[in-house]
RNA sequence: CGGAGUGUAGUGAACUGGCAUCACGCUUCGUUCGGGACGAAGAGACACUGGGUUCGAUUCCCAGCACUCCGACCA
């Protein structure tokens, strides 16, 4: 991608409308617009990451079983009614027609999804069964704040398990924890599954967060990864020592990037979603529901990958793999570039080539901003030595690193790639 | 939803009861060219909305709206 299409500009002032990081350095970066308090419009740098970060989740859950679907955000009143939720959702959306008719804008999808399970499954022979999507969710928040953190609209994956039985159910939930694990690990994050409230469904759920001053969350958890409850609940005391010697039991803010629970039959119930078992017994089908907000993931990132100069995103989520930079306009120069960036996206490098007429310190200064983590340079440096003769290098630079070294084409792509 | 703060050009800021100012960004020209360069010439604003006070309001007053933060809330 050249940058002078790209469309999407970096500005050098800090919004004034702005308070948290993550909001600040990808509007500044020009990965995102506010539409409005809690909404957040993805220009293609931030979409970019959102479907880097999607496409991790949808490698794990499709490992998981799951099959992908996409459910509606329009969604009948009745169906929430029959929850008791059109009036117990607190942040359920509610509109109102031109013909006056009520709708809810889904906030989650329970509703949408059980009726529809209900007409497709009537046997044991259809279960288990493992649905998900990633899709906009809206809640109509008292209070929207921290930029991507706590949004009215926002990207979430959600995926509803269907068993036969508890014990299926519990031994799924076992599994999608270590899905979990692996989406958070792969997109950088340090994520700590937590013990939180069960809500209305269960006595307890099992939350993500990941340690961030400007979390919301609070839990207490043992450093040695053995012991992590949601303040909420916890009736531990900080500075306890673990039970497992790993020193004492510590009090953090953190941010929920995921949240599990065992629904049991409460919707199969609602919704009369049973099944013939194998003596021919019909049974409500047990459920558990996973989430995960896309773009509050990504809102974390941000958050917790930075520098005073801008992003640092980690390599599997970063909107392109490498950004490419000359320092001068010559023909020398700009002929090796053009030829660098044919040859890197060749290789499959997805590369950032910035071609614009500015001067060095302003492509630098953005490469920063953006953060792709691997910045390539061409210049007069790069294609002569100290004595004067012609070479042909490419200076390589991590975005999180200070040194810089000078490499050939095929060094560069390897170290790239792998 | 309670409390506080802020609304002026695309962005960030200033000033003022009497023709609205600056920087960045943008357009054109020239000089520059490894860390947001320099010079010159331009374009760009119903000063959030509505009311009031006043000869005159962007400025003072009231109401509303929007955004941010704190709190409450957050299946």
């Amino acid at each position: 991608m050249l940058y002078s299409k790209l469309f999407g500009k970096t500005i050098k002032e800090t919004p004034k409308d702005e308070e948290s990081i993550n909001a600040k350095l990808l509007i500044r970066a020009g990965f995102i617009r506010k539409e409005m308090a809690g909404v957040y419009n993805f220009l293609p740098l931030g979409l970019r990451v959102i479907n880097k970060i999607s496409n991790i989740i949808r490698e794990e859950m499709n490992t998981a079983g799951g099959q992908e679907l996409l459910l509606s955000s329009l969604q009948k009143k009745e169906s929430w009614e029959t929850t008791g939720r059109w009036t117990g959702f607190d942040a359920l959306f509610k509109l109102t027609s031109q013909f006056e008719k009520e709708y809810a804008l889904g906030p989650t999808h329970e509703e949408v999804l059980v009726p529809i399970v209900s007409g497709l499954v009537s046997s044991y022979k259809d279960l288990p069964l493992y649905l998900y999507q990633i899709q906009n969710k809206f809640r109509d928040e008292a209070r929207a704040k921290a930029g991507l953190l706590r949004g009215r609209e926002f990207l979430m994956k959600d995926l509803y398990s269907f068993h036969t039985d508890e014990k299926d159910l519990a031994d799924y939930y076992e599994k999608m924890k270590k899905a979990y694990a692996s989406v958070f690990k792969r997109v950088g994050l340090d994520a700590i599954q937590t013990r939180a409230s069960g809500g209305t469904f269960s006595e307890f759920s099992d939350e993500y967060q990941v340690i961030c001053e400007s979390g919301e969350d609070e839990i207490i958890y043992c450093p040695g990864g053995d012991f992590s409850e949601n303040t909420e609940i916890s009736k531990v005391a900080e500075g306890k020592q673990c039970d497992l010697g790993h020193g004492a039991l510590a009090k953090v803010k953190t941010i929920e990037v995921g949240n599990i629970f065992q629904l049991k039959d409460k919707y199969s119930k609602a919704f009369g979603l049973k099944f013939k078992d194998k003596i021919g017994s019909e049974k409500f089908v047990m459920m558990g529901c996973y989430g995960i907000g896309v773009s509050r993931l990504m809102g974390t990132i941000a958050e917790v990958y930075n520098d005073e100069k801008g992003m640092k995103w980690p390599a599997s989520v970063a909107p392109f793999d490498a950004q490419l930079i000359t320092t001068n306009n010559s023909q020398p120069t700009t002929n090796n570039a053009n030829k660098v960036y044919k040859e890197l996206q060749r290789a499959g490098v997805d590369v950032l080539y910035d071609d614009r007429d500015v001067r060095a310190g302003e492509k630098f200064a953005d490469a920063d901003l953006i953060g792709i983590p691997v910045r390539l340079v061409i210049s007069e440096k790069t294609l002569r030595q100290g004595s004067g003769q012609a070479q042909d290098k490419i200076e390589f630079k991590k975005r999180d690193e200070e040194k810089s070294e000078l490499l050939d084409l095929n060094e560069v792509i390897k170290r790239v790639l792998g």
